[in-house]
DNA sequence: GCATGCTATTTTGTATACAATTTTGAGTGT
DNA sequence: ACACTCAAAATTGTATACAAAATAGCATGC
């Protein structure tokens, strides 16, 4: 297997199980043995347990005992809560990161939505260059919430992110409200810079709850529509 | 070994060991060991290493590869950050309570600060009984964090409350201010019954920000005084 | 044809054996 | 007395063997 890092096989397997995850290459609702990853990655069933342990006190896996690890299927509600914290712990995220961010920090954020403009303006993109570009959009988040420097804080999101992120991937990539991200990223940026604290975390709040409107949108509309087939069938 | 449950051995590790950490059995800076520990709780060392596993990514035990496990000692910073989190989560789950508690929930809170108030009235009371008192104050949190509907809240909150309960047993057990938290209990759950999540928010908002500010002092006292210890000798 | 019960397979849970690494301590040399 | 080296002990990391439980499939009986 690949291993990154000269650590422990428990962390590369932890790693790249949950890359598969989040990237949704496993995708939610998957079973997932120990016998299949451990032949995957070519090691014993050993570490891969104890990632599997991880990964589901990260929530990204759902196990019963003797029964098995599925890759945790998300419905609207969870997804409700998650927003909600989302905002409460981002706002405040990102009211800090406007009082605590260096310059060097600040050089960061900018260059990270350069990054964003720019793969957004590329005339032709391919999917994997999409992929990208939402890649450092959430990343934008994670960093901020380094900035902040509570890192327990910092944790929490990147936790939080990680379950959301895959479906923010799926649902969103195809739609032009990304667009709208991409402008309230920069506002919030351009806040922590100016280091108002106040506007940077209202402009945050906002930011999440319009993702949260438009994620429970796709997937309501989602749930209607496979319910439409449903009685048809 | 004493099982609870009829579950996985790995779970009653893990039980067994969280409660021994958060009442302070096991105190912070302690090394353990997986031998010791399955020798004591005679099993082997596989559902030790995984219960170490949840428990670290609880953050309750930090390890670095290949030098064991200790359970963790939470400094002054940590603990700000703790609180500030806690400050945001439990004030919005308070929130969130007075709108969706039932009447069976505000009995349910009710019951637990007459609790409160039969422990804290008995003339000559053991040690035992004012522990009993903070857990029942401490469990309170827990309670309305499980009312409030968010189940991802619950989560995160009970996190937060199991890694800070052992100091606060520790350091707040013998002082006069936890009449006060006692009080504002009784406001809060007082709030949360008359459906005024305003109120209620910002009464849960203030009494964090109180336990803090009481949990810092102490901790800064005690610092102070070791380091004059230090210099003396 | 359908339901039920049993067995066979698959999969997890636990224990143990072995490997690798870190730490500790003794011993020697300066 | 101090520092350095090397070896031995302790401890974790990984693999594998075995046990227990759940699932699935098949056969049998109605």
């Amino acid at each position: 297997m690949a291993r990154k890092t000269k650590d422990t096989l428990r962390d590369s397997v932890y790693s790249a199980l949950k890359a598969m995850i989040v990237t949704g290459q496993i995708p939610p609702g998957s079973r997932v043995t120990e016998s299949d990853i451990a032949a995957k990655l070519n090691v014993s069933r050993t570490p891969v347990r104890e990632a599997f342990n991880r990964l589901e006190r990260d929530g990204l896996v759902t196990g019963r005992p003797r029964q098995g690890y599925v890759v945790t299927e998300f419905d609207i509600n969870m997804f409700r809560e998650a927003f909600d914290i989302r905002e409460l712990l981002d706002g405040h995220a990102t009211e800090l990161a406007a009082t605590t961010a260096t310059e060097k920090d600040k050089a960061r954020l900018r260059a990270m939505l350069a990054e964003c403009e720019r793969l957004a303006a590329i005339p032709d993109r391919t999917t994997k260059e999409k992929f990208q570009e939402l890649e450092v959009g959430i990343d934008l988040h994670r960093v901020i919430a380094e900035i902040s420097g509570n890192v327990m804080l910092h944790g929490m999101l990147c936790g939080i992110l990680d379950k959301c992120q895959h479906y923010v991937w799926t649902e969103l990539l195809w739609l032009d409200e990304w667009k709208m991200a991409r402008d309230e990223h920069a506002e919030i940026v351009e806040a922590i810079c100016a280091g108002d604290a106040a506007r940077a975390g209202a402009l945050a709040r906002v930011h999440v709850r319009g993702s949260r409107e438009n994620v429970l949108r796709l997937l309501q509309a989602k749930s209607d529509y496979q319910s439409f087939f449903a009685k048809a069938s």
